[in-house]
RNA sequence: GGCGGCAUAGCCAAGUGGUAAGGCAGAGGACUGCAAAUCCUUUAUCCCCAGUUCGAAUCUGGGUGCCGCCUCCA
């Protein structure tokens, strides 16, 4: 078995072949950092990780790159509104996003470039677009040239009447047509500006991502994502620049997650009916959140709810609770212990082979998280009815669960020892099972009750009381 | 108008030809001083109609409903 992807360039799934062998180059459209995104931004960052994860746990090397855009026309209105600079805006919520990503478990690209710092490299590309007869120049502006490119559509599955008539777009009377879009800008009064040829001015959106993106993983990238909506016309136009430029293909699979929804709409700030990252942080593990977004496939629209994420957080303590109970068992193991679990032993490479079946079709995040509690149930089950289990079960078990966190990252953190306090619950628990052996069960409640306030949660079980923080 | 997606149990959600994974919630049982956790049992003929097929949630046609893109947007 190996990888099968859903292309939306051709709209097929498609086997995986990288273009170097063992090297994927990843390139993923990252935020415009003028606010804090929200947590339908939030699911390209988590489901690209994943999959990203997946790529390097399957044994790729991974070079993913992640922009931020950093010069746009919402981050000068709001930069001009606060009364500070771009540039000031920009390292403001860079810094905010990398605090929710990672709060998020979201692991950093290895590069993330800024429009602004590549200038060069995006003039260079205007200027053999112009060159090559591809752009032209009016007032300062440059424009693309999209019935030079006759493959303009090919992402999208329209041609250019089809792309024009539903168009609500304003007629600019200096573009040769009205899908034209601006390579750069004029400068305007108010505006950050760079030199360049055809004089100061500031790059459009969409140069950004073809100019940085081949800097970094060179003229034809494996993957290119991002959400649905950036199919058309972001995902078109880079096309167009790139490959106009380069004569060669530009990415060899792309890839759309789809949206997530809240009350069955798109969650958008231009809607205003979003929800921050970092509110949802607050309400919701990180973990629930990841699961969350997990437990659909990257393709399907989901719809966001304070009822799945509830769900999502209670799946997220049952996974706890087996963790824990492994972590147990693993601890208080003895030695000359059974050794004749092979049979159960056996059980989790054949999961994990499982695993690595679902993920390598399309990527199904869904039926990934069916098989981790697969292995959930085998543990429980396991443990229930073995009182000397073998600690081959137990080291098959925590492997399983490891290799797929890798991809997956929704365990929970090792416990940081606190000592302190542990050393007081140990012995309040101590006070507990006194009374309770005394049959003093109004004083053993009690204490329970008593914990319970401070968020532990007691289990009394054949090999002791065990204790747990509640999240 | 063009392009595309979705419709599976109370809720979330896999499954694309051989009689429905997994999670949440519910019910009954076991265990427990009571709990908690866990285990066992239990809860669906897959939007509707027609067709293809020995056989369809899964293919074809038609219908209904919902959503998105074609403008900034993950």
């Amino acid at each position: 078995m190996s990888l099968v992807l859903y292309n939306d360039l051709t709209r097929t799934k498609e086997p995986f072949i990288p273009v170097r062998k063992g090297h994927v180059g990843f390139y993923s459209c990252g935020p415009t950092v003028y606010d804090y995104f929200h947590i339908g931004n939030a699911r390209p960052f988590i489901v690209f990780d994943v999959l990203r994860r997946y790529l390097e746990y399957s044994g790729y090397t991974v070079t993913f790159v992640q922009n931020f855009t950093d010069i746009e026309d919402k981050m000068i209105a709001r930069a001009n509104r606060e009364g500070i600079t771009v540039r000031q805006l920009a390292d403001r919520f860079i810094g905010e996003y990398y605090k929710d990503a990672d709060a998020l478990g979201v692991r950093r690209a290895n590069h993330n470039p800024l429009a602004t710092e590549h200038m060069d490299e995006i003039i260079g590309l205007v200027s053999t677009l112009i060159e090559k007869g591809h752009a032209y120049e009016a007032d300062g502006d440059v424009f693309f040239d999209v019935s030079s490119f006759p493959k303009y559509g090919a992402l999208s599955k329209q041609s250019l009447e089809e792309l024009q008539s539903g168009a609500r777009i304003e007629i600019n009377e200096r573009k040769k047509h009205p899908l034209d879009f601006a390579l750069w800008k004029a400068k305007k009064e108010g505006e950050p500006s760079w030199p360049s040829p055809w004089g100061e001015g500031r790059p459009g959106w969409h140069i950004e991502c073809s100019a940085m993106s081949m800097k970094y993983l060179g003229e034809t990238l494996d993957i290119h994502s991002g959400g649905t909506d950036l199919t058309f016309p972001h995902h078109e136009n880079e096309i167009a620049q790139a490959e106009a430029a380069t004569g060669k293909p530009f990415v060899k699979y792309w890839i759309h997650n789809g949206y997530l929804l809240i009350d069955k709409e798109k969650m958008s700030k231009s809607l205003g009916n979003f929800l921050t990252a970092r509110a949802a942080l607050e309400k919701f593990p990180a973990r629930a959140i990841r699961f969350f977004m997990l437990s659909a496939h990257y393709r399907s629209p989901i719809n966001f709810s304070e009822e799945s994420l509830l769900q999502a957080k209670s799946a997220m303590e049952r996974l706890d609770n087996c963790w824990s109970d492994l972590g147990h068992a693993i601890t208080n193991r003895k030695k000359g212990e059974r050794t004749e679990g092979n049979e159960t032993a056996a059980l989790f490479p054949a999961l994990e082979e499982k695993f690595r079946a679902v993920m390598d079709d399309d990527f199904n995040t869904a039926a990934a998280t069916g098989v981790l509690f697969d292995g959930v149930k085998t543990v429980n089950t396991y443990l229930k009815e073995s009182d000397l289990p073998d600690p081959a079960v137990l080291e098959a078990a925590e492997t399983f669960f490891r290799k797929l966190d890798s991809v997956m990252g929704i365990l929970p953190p090792e416990a940081s020892g606190e000592e302190g306090e542990s050393a007081g619950i140990e012995k309040l628990i101590a006070e507990r099972n006194e009374a309770r052996k005394r049959k003093d069960f109004s004083r053993s409640d009690e204490i329970r009750d008593e914990l319970a306030a401070r968020g532990i949660v007691l289990e009394d079980t054949p090999e002791g009381t065990k204790w747990k923080k509640k999240g």
